[in-house]
DNA sequence: CAGATAACTTGACACCGTGTCAATTGACGC
DNA sequence: GCGTCAATTGACACGGTGTCAAGTTATCTG
């Protein structure tokens, strides 16, 4: 079984992980790819069409391996509204740099790809349902900030919590992972609770 | 005088910046830039080493037209600080939409060119050093939210003021600017301002 | 066992955008 | 007239993506 097509896939898309992962996530080539694998860089084509395809799929590859699912169970299982709110800052903001190496490269291609935006943002709409989620359980504990509508807190929430601003206070302003998730459920604790109230 | 030098280098200027506003900002070509100007490819490169030192120059060009210092006065000159800190959020976050074709261009490069990086990151720096003015404005103030090191609530600021978190809930959530200017101003009093006024 | 099938290889090539080089033109001042 | 300098034209190298064609090798099937 040595030449099980869906096999060498996989590992392809661990090839371009592992390769996303450490480095830049920029500088990866399909030629990279191709000798990460072990294969010809003309071999990867017959699995993926273009380098987009490959991409896309490496997050779809990487969110089983990682198992989201799972980690947003604990939000959806809370009992109160803020519970909720915090379960899943702790949950998608403790994703976030497993993730990055991907979402950067997926990132970048935004601009210039079609196919690289749609996958990015259908990854994107999932964490602002998750959003969407914690403001309404909130809503119905009657703990939302009253001059707040509902699809205005889940939009602020949302981009509070992407992958942009996780870089930006981690990466660029060296805030250990810990601190980034303290100020996150803080500021959104103040935010979006009516009160205020912290923790 | 139709051989000036600089006459034809703020040309190019103002045909990269008109190109970068107008259209996504990413597709814009060195060829692109010289059809626009109206001259050959070859001579853009007689006024700009590459393609990054075109777009930091458009950078700082952009900033004489539209005057980044006269707009940040009124917050140097704010009586208080919460109002500091309001003067400075309307500025900046007015400011944004003005620069923000240009910002994408740099933004897009940073990735791959270390110039456009430092270009990038010095402007950047210098919108930290309005986020640091304003906290220390509150902190003089005594209202300074007592849980946040000043630091830390420079940096937290910094990241909210950021033209992506600008471009997602513009452009992304299709806010009006007067919305975002108000939601960014009301998340940074809960956050910033001991007792959490809001206006 | 023959032969089809599918995965994979090698090598060449087109395309695009950036950046470089060389030879040439034309306006200007001295 | 001569040098200078902006600018032009045209060619080309480079790197990365994607395509194409021909050949190899292993596995399944009749």
């Amino acid at each position: 079984m040595s030449r099980d097509s869906s096999q060498t896939r996989t590992r392809i898309l661990d090839a371009a992980l592992s390769l996303l992962e450490s480095g830049d996530g920029n500088g990866v080539r399909m030629a990279d790819i191709a000798r990460q694998t072990g294969i010809s860089r003309q071999a990867v084509y017959l699995h993926f069409a273009n380098r987009a395809e490959l991409l896309i799929a490496a997050t779809r590859h990487l969110d089983e391996i990682k198992g989201v699912e799972e980690r947003l169970a604990p939000s959806r299982d809370a009992e109160s509204g803020i519970a909720r709110l915090d379960a899943f800052i702790e949950a998608w903001g403790n994703y976030i740099p497993e993730i990055h190496g991907v979402a950067k490269a997926l990132l970048a291609l935004q601009e210039t790809d079609d196919a690289a935006a749609a996958a990015w943002d259908g990854r994107m709409q999932a964490v602002r349902e998750g959003c969407a989620a914690a403001i309404d359980a909130l809503a119905i504990d009657g703990v939302l900030s009253p001059d707040l509508p509902r699809n205005q807190a889940t939009d602020l929430l949302w981009t509070l919590l992407s992958v942009r601003n996780w870089e930006q206070l981690t990466v660029e302003c060296d805030w250990p992972q810990r601190k980034y998730i303290e100020a996150t459920r803080i500021l959104a604790r103040r935010m979006f609770v009516a009160g205020g109230v912290v923790p």
